[in-house]
DNA sequence: TTTAAATATAAGCGAATAATTATATAATGA
DNA sequence: TCATTATATAATTATTCGCTTATATTTAAA
């Protein structure tokens, strides 16, 4: 069951404008750290901090792939979410057009 | 158009327990200043500081009814807050127990 | 077995935040 | 008019937060 309390530390995470852009991002595909540092200009370290956050909280999940981890969006017992996503503006053009995704994008 | 910096402003808003809970009270019905400090055993000044923040993000509505203020959900534009709110376990019973809502009840 | 690339962690700093305490404002009623 | 009630505002404090810089860890490649 969902307590006021966890749903108020979720919220929390994903009221960042960056947070929330990163979980915008992965909402149309998973990315690496690399992937959304390009994306967000800003630092390595800025983005796997705040990877940690989300991934504490249970919003996304890491899979390893060579020297890159890739985070998505957890969606599981969090319906909300989706709700949230969709009611922002598509960024599907801005990851096509920075070529994420791509095989050897970051090599 | 909802912007990302703007949703996140709303969630941080939302992201916090005491104002979360403020907002699922409200979802029952308007409160005054003096119904929330009860339910939420919590000074005067804290709650109308809170109350001041929904109001500046757009997510309260207030009337003035004699000394009381009352404050009500703004649902506008806003379909992602009933989603919210829905998940959470009611609170009626607790604002029945209190008499919230009764007439005369902060005289 | 070095070297390089991707990521994580740690330390530090300035800004933002939630709550408390004290005081001011506004409306009601005697 | 004066006291009371409801609410707002201001000042203060302790904590949290986001970001930067520097360094460590891990994996792959030369």
């Amino acid at each position: 069951m969902l307590t006021i309390e966890k749903l108020a530390d979720e919220l929390k995470l994903a009221g960042d404008k960056t947070r929330l852009t990163i979980l915008l991002y992965l909402y149309e595909r998973e990315c690496c750290v690399c992937d959304l540092s390009d994306l967000l200009q800003t630092s390595q370290p800025n983005v796997s901090q705040h990877m940690r956050k989300l991934k504490d909280g249970g919003l996304v999940n890491e899979s390893r792939k060579g020297q890159w981890i890739y985070y998505s969006l957890n969606m599981e017992d969090k319906p909300y979410l989706k709700e949230l996503l969709q009611i922002l503006p598509s960024q599907k053009d801005k990851l096509d057009q920075a070529g994420i995704g791509n095989a050897d994008r970051c090599k």
